[in-house]
RNA sequence: UGUCCCGUGGUGUAACUGGCAACACGUCGCACUCUGGAUGCGAAGAGUUCAGGUUCGACCCCUGACGGGACAACCA
């Protein structure tokens, strides 16, 4: 049975901080989170983490979590990224109920505050051009300068802003800066842009708006619209909590939300970043953002992964404040652990090679009882038929086999899984390439599965299947998508250069049970020996079946022969 | 010659906030098995970046080095 329960309480540095303000009474008691994504890509297994905590944390504390979209720059944000991450997190098994919120939703009340901002005198309107902007900036080492524009009086900047916001000027030409520091040591400080003219059509509110808030501006006062208490992000942001602390402090809003950063999930042999993965989507490299070999959910979906192998890593994997790559094989370890309780074990012969089982009578077929998962008995049982001729892996029968070989080699017996135990008498090979064409075998009539004469010991079982009735398949074995650990890592070379050439292998001439031609992509099974596969969601239909390889089973005899 | 963050087995995360460095993945054995799967049992692997200090006692507190990361978009 699958244990569910967890058996220790979570205490990460994030939990500690929130039981800590509990305890004072922070926040009258509440928790309340959020998951702010930019619609300008799919989600990937580094999201899953912050959905898993943001809404996690939410369910744990009798809090909320809401989803709003980071929708504020219009030029990189689209639709159709909206619409997969909501699929996504549902997918996950989270729900913002009628919590779905966007920035978008609060420019204006993010304009009036902008405009208090101006008012106090704390925010004016630079003319200067982006790139006078960046030399007055200074560098990390060495103050910045203070713009010409920097003492304008209110009115004159309270007029300016309006002007910006009515179109009246071009991209560029004018930006609403915060006036902070030009000299601080944290550059998010040095007079930061916090609204920009962009004449572009935002997928929400089209054109009604031609300035939009940066970042900075919006989300930390976003946070405080929504009530949130503890809003989660990444360590990239670290440097950016002083700036959204001061303007949290210097506007008149609803509370004050605390920022919490933690360090975004890495994963071993494969790259995290939107625009390394938008990479190999523009590139063509994968077939587009949900291609299986794809860190997004919509990949691992389509892969046949659970959404509960994702979020038993996402929690096993953990997290805190340093750099970190997990290891890819503890995500594999997770998803064969729910698979195996999960999965309905099938045969199916990807490289197949006949045998004719020469004692067996030509015009009988049998139905065989087959387990359908031996982890769970209520998953039952299935009939399979057997007869003179069955297909079996063409790398389960060696004609000299080396020591430890277990399985088919001429002379040598094999168990075939719920049938009877063979032995291989003779075989016919091909002139002119010397391939295997057909194994010839006996087999005992006594050792049918079940009978009292099966308990006869053989070395090894393998999977077959019944030539007469099975099915064809294509079967697409996917493997990881960089040969290297740290694709990323090696700052000379780029990424795609430690691309793995054999991360998709396509087989076709698989055979499979009929009744898989009535399985549908969300089915998980095993195929019995080789690993879990799915339907594939896309490509896959009633007159040409594929199927995705999701991954192997665990394979000791690979170590073995290698040795 | 700045500010901020971080240094614990191969990897990731812990260590009741000062008391025998633990758990998981991985690796390696053994047992069992009609999936070379699963399962069970066991082993190896860090003395916590370094140097001082405080203390009966330091992964934990202090100081200083060293190492890694982030910050100079009108991106998020």
């Amino acid at each position: 049975m699958k244990n569910t329960e967890k058996k220790y309480q979570l205490n990460d540095f994030i939990r500690q901080k929130i039981r800590t303000d509990l305890k004072e009474n922070k926040n009258n008691g509440k928790v309340h989170t959020r998951f702010p994504p930019e619609p300008n890509g799919y989600l990937h297994i580094g999201h899953a983490l912050s959905i898993w905590l943001n809404f996690g944390l939410a369910e744990e504390f009798n809090g909320k979590c809401n989803l709003r979209f980071d929708d504020t720059n219009p030029e990189k944000e689209e639709v159709e990224y909206v619409d997969s991450i909501k699929e996504d997190i549902k997918w996950l098994g989270y729900n913002w109920e009628d919590r779905l919120y966007y920035a978008s939703d609060y420019f204006e009340q993010l304009y009036s505050y902008a405009v208090e901002l101006i008012k106090k005198g704390k925010a004016y309107v630079d003319s200067l051009t982006a790139d006078e902007i960046k030399k007055y900036r200074g560098t990390p080492t060495e103050p910045g300068k203070e713009s010409p524009h920097r003492n304008r009086t209110v009115e004159e900047n309270l007029n300016l802003f309006e002007k910006m916001r009515a179109g009246e000027f071009k991209d560029g030409e004018h930006i609403l800066r915060a006036k902070i520091d030009m000299s601080s040591p944290n550059m998010n400080l040095r007079d930061p842009a916090i609204y920009r003219i962009k004449k572009a059509t935002h997928h929400r509110t089209g054109d009604k708006w031609c300035i939009y808030p940066m970042y900075d501006f919006a989300h930390g006062q976003s946070d405080a619209l929504e009530g949130i208490t503890h809003s989660i992000c990444t360590l990239e942001f670290e440097n950016h909590r002083p700036l959204y602390d001061w303007l949290l402090d210097n506007l008149s809003v609803p509370c004050h939300p605390q920022q919490i950063e933690f360090a975004r999930l890495n994963l071993s042999y494969t790259v995290m970043s939107k625009r390394k993965l938008l990479t190999l989507v523009q590139n063509k490299t994968v077939s587009g953002w949900d291609d299986p070999r794809m860190p997004t959910l919509s990949g691992f979906r389509r892969r046949g992964y659970t959404s509960e192998a994702i979020k038993n890593f996402v929690e096993k994997a953990g997290f805190a404040k340093r750099e970190n790559v997990s290891d890819i094989s503890l995500l594999e370890h997770c998803l064969r652990e729910d698979l195996n309780y999960k999965a309905l074990r099938v045969m199916a012969v990807l490289n197949p090679v006949k045998i004719i089982i020469e004692n067996y009578p030509e015009n009988k077929t049998e139905e065989l009882d087959a387990i359908n998962n031996p982890e769970d008995e209520t998953m039952g049982k299935r009939k399979i038929s057997f007869s003179r001729e069955i297909f079996i892996e063409k790398e389960d029968f060696m004609e000299e086999p080396p020591k430890k070989f277990f399985r088919l080699s001429p002379g040598n017996e094999v168990r075939l899984r719920y049938a009877y135990i063979i032995k291989c008498v003779s075989v016919e090979k091909d002139k002119n390439t010397g391939d295997v064409k057909v194994i010839n075998c006996v087999y005992d009539p006594e050792t049918k599965s079940g009978m009292p004469q099966s308990s006869r010991k053989v070395k090894g079982t393998i999977h077959w299947i019944n030539a007469n009735d099975c099915v064809d398949a294509e079967v697409r074995l996917y493997d990881r998508l960089f040969t290297i650990e740290h694709p990323d890592k090696d700052k000379e070379k780029d990424f795609t250069e430690f691309l793995n050439p054999d991360s998709l292998i396509v087989l076709n001439n698989c055979k499979v049970e009929p009744s898989l031609k009535d399985s549908n992509p969300l089915d998980k099974l095993q195929f019995e020996r080789r690993g879990y596969f799915c339907i594939d969601s896309k490509d896959s239909n009633k007159d040409k079946l594929v199927f995705n390889r999701t991954i192997p089973l665990r394979d000791s005899w690979a170590k073995i022969s290698k040795q």
